[in-house]
DNA sequence: ATATGCACCTGTGTGC
DNA sequence: TGCACACAGGTGCATA
């Protein structure tokens, strides 16, 4: 679910939890992408959160004796800020309790998220991702060299975390759209002026996104249970048989890679 | 190395 | 009402 607009904005929400300590912690399952390690609650228990970090779509807990909690969402991944005594929901598979009667819960009806403890960040996901735009934007130039020789689809490309790392689903379908570019484009034939629409989007979209909370489209909250609205904003996401905002040509959908693309045939060429 | 297809899961919506 | 099917914000692995 979570792209990194939503990520970064769970990030904020969270952010009061900084210098919080874990005073103990309960795994009801343990089955996600990957299990969680059976030293996960020992490695946790006692540690207090010193700094919130979110890299593309993973979210760095950094900790007091140089351990860190990585957390990815998944499609389904929540993480929400509750009181201890709240009663608990189908699917909450991993409770932080923290001082001050406040919890951290992980929510993952589809268990395609993680959750691991390291001694410092060196963890194999993380090194299998590429740049963060939002922290790092990208130059013409560099997006040049990312499509250097590469046939694939743009859209594909630039879902490839080890490449940029953040874009999912939406977002991409949303940046090709503010850069007039079809998702089918194969990436080794953009143009100088493509690549410069498109440097220009993805600093636009991504801004704008998080600015807006994120998008919910149906259960995203952040870690405070609030909606974000960049849905509104959307031009062609799950927009199929609309018409464009721009020019009310009726949007497409296609199917790239068994995931669905969505754009507008008049303003993405 | 590059590109694609499928598997991993549960929930929801649609059409019969 | 029940049932079958398609589809969903992501990633990892097997296969060409």
């Amino acid at each position: 679910m979570p792209e990194l607009p939503e990520v970064e904005s769970i990030r904020r929400s969270l952010l009061p939890l900084v210098g919080a300590r874990i005073l103990d912690v309960e795994v009801r399952e343990r089955r996600l992408r990957r299990p969680i390690e059976r030293d996960f609650e020992a490695r946790l228990r006692g540690r207090r959160i010193e700094a919130i970090e979110r890299h593309g779509k993973y979210l760095l807990f950094t900790l007091d004796g140089g351990r860190t909690l990585l957390a990815h969402l998944g499609m389904s991944g929540r993480i929400t800020r509750r009181r201890q005594d709240a009663s608990q929901a189908t699917h909450d598979h991993v409770r932080l309790l923290l001082d001050q009667g406040s919890a951290l819960v992980f929510n993952d009806p589809r268990r395609f998220g993680l959750l691991s403890v390291g001694d410092g960040r060196g963890f194999a996901e993380l090194e299998r991702v590429g740049r963060d735009p939002l922290a790092e934007p990208c130059s013409v130039d560099e997006l040049r060299l990312l499509v250097r020789g590469r046939k694939l689809p743009i859209k594909n490309l630039l879902m490839d975390q080890r490449r940029l790392a953040g874009l999912g689903n939406i977002y991409v379908n949303e940046i090709l759209y503010q850069a007039g570019i079809r998702p089918g484009r194969r990436a080794s034939r953009l143009g100088r002026s493509a690549l410069e629409r498109l440097a220009v989007a993805l600093q636009n979209v991504l801004e704008r996104a998080v600015r807006l909370g994120g998008s919910s489209i149906s259960d995203y909250r952040d870690a405070d249970g609030r909606t974000g609205s960049f849905q509104e904003e959307h031009a062609v996401y799950d927009r199929a048989g609309e018409a464009c905002r721009g020019c009310g040509t009726t949007i497409r959908r296609i199917t790239q890679s068994g995931r669905s693309s969505f754009y507008c045939p008049r303003c993405q060429r």
